[in-house]
DNA sequence: TATTGTTATACTCTATAACTATA
DNA sequence: TATAGTTATAGAGTATAACAATA
């Protein structure tokens, strides 16, 4: 089937073009003193307090356990605060410090500088995105 | 800019198609036996006895070492096997066994079934490609 | 009873440095 | 001298199971 052979080249295209985004980052990673996985974690945090541990894991694909090491890790770091969410005891809100936002907003403008969709011109790069955003839409309707 | 924003669209947009693949992988991968990382390294070995333990390191963003001792568990599990090369006697071709190769195809296969890119008609989809390949050809060119 | 987060544990993953054996 | 691969080590990342606190 034709069909198959088209979406497994869309697929390595998808992985070649995510490994050039980390091969970029890889060279500015070091200095900063983060790992993958850290970046990974700062760029799923926002600005705001109203992230839990629990919602962080899902978005990282992780255990809870395993989010708890790292939060642990990044507010070593001074990256990362746990505050107590005001109505719900159990419940403990992600925040990044300032610092925390600061590198993450570093790692994401060298990502975009760097981007691997540099040489589509404008045109090019709306056609893309237009594209994404479809296939975005069927995320939950198999 | 408004340049930017829309690079930055893009990106979030590569790093959430590649989550999904992620989360469809991580349903069956555990009955297989794999971790992430070891799936990582398997999408990467070729049927032939020719990718050496280096180009293995390269493909993957890592140390030498840490290919080494990923070759190791995948040899363990009798997924790999080391070759000397024939000519240079330093060098190790790693070469898939058949068991390895049938998980390997189980794992792409899976992936390619899965894709996040359904929602796309085969129209969409080949403009897609056309768009991949364009900004894959600007690969080494800045 | 169910949920949120943590701890304890045991792996896997990873890079650095030092090493070997070839070239 | 330079390169391919390994080992030893230390730390980061990860999931499982058991747990405490709260809902």
């Amino acid at each position: 089937m034709e069909t198959e052979d088209l979406d497994r080249e869309l697929i390595n295209h998808l992985f070649a073009l995510r490994d050039r985004v980390k091969a970029e980052l890889k060279t500015v990673l070091p200095e900063l003193g983060l790992t993958d996985a850290q970046t990974d974690a700062l760029w799923r945090l926002s600005d705001g307090p109203e992230i839990t541990a629990r919602r962080l894991a899902e978005r990282l694909q992780c255990d809870a356990s395993t989010a708890t090491s790292m939060v642990d890790r990044l507010e070593k770091h001074g990256l990362v605060r746990r505050i107590p969410h005001p109505s719900d005891r159990r419940v403990k809100l992600l925040q990044l410090t300032s610092q925390g936002c600061e590198l993450r907003d570093r790692v994401i403008r060298h990502a975009v500088e760097t981007s691997p969709f540099g040489g589509l011109d404008r045109d090019a790069r709306l056609r893309l995105r237009s594209l994404f955003r479809e296939a975005a839409q069927h995320e939950e309707t198999p």
